[in-house]
DNA sequence: CATTTTGGTTTTGATTTACAACCAAATTAG
DNA sequence: CTAATTTGGTTGTAAATCAAAACCAAAATG
């Protein structure tokens, strides 16, 4: 790696472990409640061995958390931590991105709601500190 | 493809696209003002047949626009579309996941900032339709 | 006690990646 | 004007990764 102005880029790292189709998946699993091995790979349709491998990546990043169910190291149920709920976020840029200029002509849109009331969310924007929006051209 | 709850999930479609990790590279590349093949192929290092099949994909996503400058179909130059420039929330929810969850410790975050101002920018949040904030398990 | 489920590991072949070599047209340098 | 360099790729090729299936031991279930 060491690559030109890969160097002490945030997206850089943060692509080392998220840039990857079945990492995401895994985490939207996770955010739908999955906690177990069996349960991620028919949901997702992912290869136990790929799937084993995606899971150990993330409990080593410690996004989730590997705990014993059952006896003795034979059962496990993986939980996002609390750096794994924060994908919250990035995860709803995706869903809402996605919706708007995907899905946008032909499908219903599948959107994250709230759960008690089961309204839309509002929509992220880039802002500044003091809540403007702001466009790409505003930033450095 | 066609996987268990793969169908119709805006995450799915979302990534046949950009669970990628050269993708968001060549992405960050666009946002940061780069628009020549040369250009994208130093600064991030990217093999020039990968980034010929990425720029192809993004280009026929509508995401990119390639542009003839120059004479007569031998230079182009590669620029975000609405929909593209619409990933900037994406970005900067994992430009700021990163600072936070990656960076924490030892390294200065780099941030996106605000450019007349230098300021940073307000942090995304998932809020409800009021503006209020919500935690993961408010959703559905 | 027999069957099924769970959570993997280990093959194997197919696909993708990374790297280097090559190329023609266009631009720049002298 | 000519030579050197830049641009925007394409084409190999070896190495790495992926996908699918077979296999397995321990545990839970019937």
């Amino acid at each position: 790696m060491a690559k030109p102005r890969t160097k002490d880029c945030p997206i850089v790292g943060f692509l080392e472990v998220f840039g990857d189709y079945w990492t995401w998946l895994i985490i939207r699993e996770a955010f739908y409640g999955t906690t177990r091995f069996g349960d991620f790979q028919r949901n997702t349709g992912i290869a136990k061995n790929l799937l084993a491998d995606r899971l150990d990546r993330l409990v080593d990043r410690e996004i989730l958390e590997k705990r014993d169910v059952g006896r003795l190291g034979t059962r496990f149920a993986y939980h996002l931590t609390p750096s794994g709920e924060a994908l919250q976020t990035t995860l709803l840029a995706m869903y809402q991105w996605s919706n708007e200029h995907f899905y946008g002509a032909d499908k219903a849109p599948v959107e994250m709601r709230e759960l008690s009331s089961g309204k839309p969310l509002a929509h992220l924007a880039v802002r500044d500190a003091e809540g403007r929006p702001l466009t790409r051209r505003d930033l450095i």
